[in-house]
DNA sequence: ATAAATGCATTATCAGTGATAACAATGGAA
DNA sequence: TTCCATTGTTATCACTGATAATGCATTTAT
């Protein structure tokens, strides 16, 4: 028996692309219609399957669920290699953090499923995939000796902050979202990393904000000239840069 | 007929009372078997209701999780009220942080309903009492001239933090948790405090003149602003009464 | 080469779930 | 009293996850 027997006929039906079939048409209804849109029955359908071949091969609806997580992990870390790695590790870093955000804002649906809160997924496949290459990039930082934390304590934190992030801002009116994403990259590169880029010129935003929190009582000013000072004051406490 | 003729019998049946009865029986439902044994069946039974008596109530299963994480938040919220504040408002926030992790991590699943990832919950009654109480406390921090940054990026900075700290946290095993929730506080304060004594400022005059003093060198008001905003600082500045 | 066997796809079906229409009962208003 | 409205109750629908039973195909043993 010769595998030239199977001339690979055009519908994929191999071994293993059956299962590519339907994990992709899978990511594609959770893309196009939420994580709602993951029904078995349309999940087989899409995939040109029946519904008891699903549970042949993923056992149970959360091992689908897995299956798509780890897909949609596969498809962002392929992103991210796409890109060229920046020579300065620390950059790479910063670098990759928006890239994350990024991809979080725009597949909520996915991030939702390979984040979901209640689930054990820590040892999935695809937290794991994920998980791995971040620990590389901080462990270039570690070796430029740029690295303030144990490597492990500086991963977790970088990925608690990533999720909150992206958790905080899918649940915020697009025009309520400041800039977090920059907020939590420099709290966390701050507190995980030697060598503060710049004096960040602290001097005039805490009086401004201080000030600013104590406008309300001060009766010395007419309603006008506090509206008048608290914007001056607002700029002021603004980030420089 | 008269009223008499219903003692109040020992169930709940007021106007009210029936919707308590119904959250609490659904928070108990998820504090017992998880967000998946929530189901409108079940609910209506720990209740003592029927199935359309739900829908009349909260119109949808959605409805119904709000008030589940209203009444959770609540709960929270009660929880941390009891507690007396801590004078120091930079102590008081650390120990509601850690209180906020303890929380998250003593009721998963209630923290799942809570901040599920997908949901628009912004303008839930429950963030926003959740919300409005962090911003209290960051306000105070202001006050007290030791924020940094203007008040709304550190409120949504802390709560970024502090959710993501505990949905990573619940995904992983409990031995490799290590001191994450430390490890954030403390990036996260680094990033929004300033040390100690920029501006004790009991009263608004130093605020105003250590502005005052800094004022020449800002680059980002123009003359005319520069001259009005330093004769509203100079009011400030003049003694109280 | 033929028969046994093993794995696979297909059909049919089940128990539960969210949701709602149709109806009955209860209590207050005219 | 009579009518109306609000609420409680029953029955039911469409759909979901999940699986047993059946039959077909390919492989394997003799």
């Amino acid at each position: 028996m010769n595998i030239s027997d199977r001339p690979s006929p055009p519908e994929q039906n191999g071994p293993e692309k059956v299962r590519d079939r339907i994990v992709n048409a899978a990511l594609q209804l959770v893309d196009e219609g939420g994580a709602a849109a993951l029904t078995t029955r349309a999940v087989a359908q899409a995939a040109g399957v029946q519904a008891p071949t699903l549970y042949r091969l993923f056992g149970d609806k959360e091992g689908l669920l897995d299956a798509v997580a780890e897909q949609g992990m596969a498809r962002f870390v392929a992103e991210k290699a796409a890109m060229m790695p920046n020579p300065d590790p620390v950059q790479d870093l910063s670098d990759a953090w928006d890239h994350y955000i990024e991809f979080g804002l725009g597949n909520p649906a996915v991030f939702a499923i390979m984040n979901a809160i209640g689930s054990p997924m820590a040892q999935s496949s695809a937290s794991l995939a994920g998980k791995a290459v971040l620990q590389q990039r901080v462990r270039r930082i570690a070796e430029a000796g740029r690295l303030r934390v144990a490597e492990d304590r500086a991963v977790a934190l970088i990925h608690a902050a990533g999720v909150g992030t992206v958790s905080t801002l899918l649940a915020l009116p697009p025009e309520d979202r400041g800039n977090l994403p920059g907020d939590a990259r420099e709290a966390v590169f701050g507190e995980i990393l030697t060598d503060p880029p710049a004096g960040k010129a602290d001097t005039i935003a805490p009086l401004a904000v201080g000030l600013r929190a104590r406008l309300d009582d001060e009766e010395r000013l007419s309603a006008g000239e506090k509206l008048l000072f608290g914007e001056l004051l607002d700029r002021l406490a603004a980030e420089p840069e």
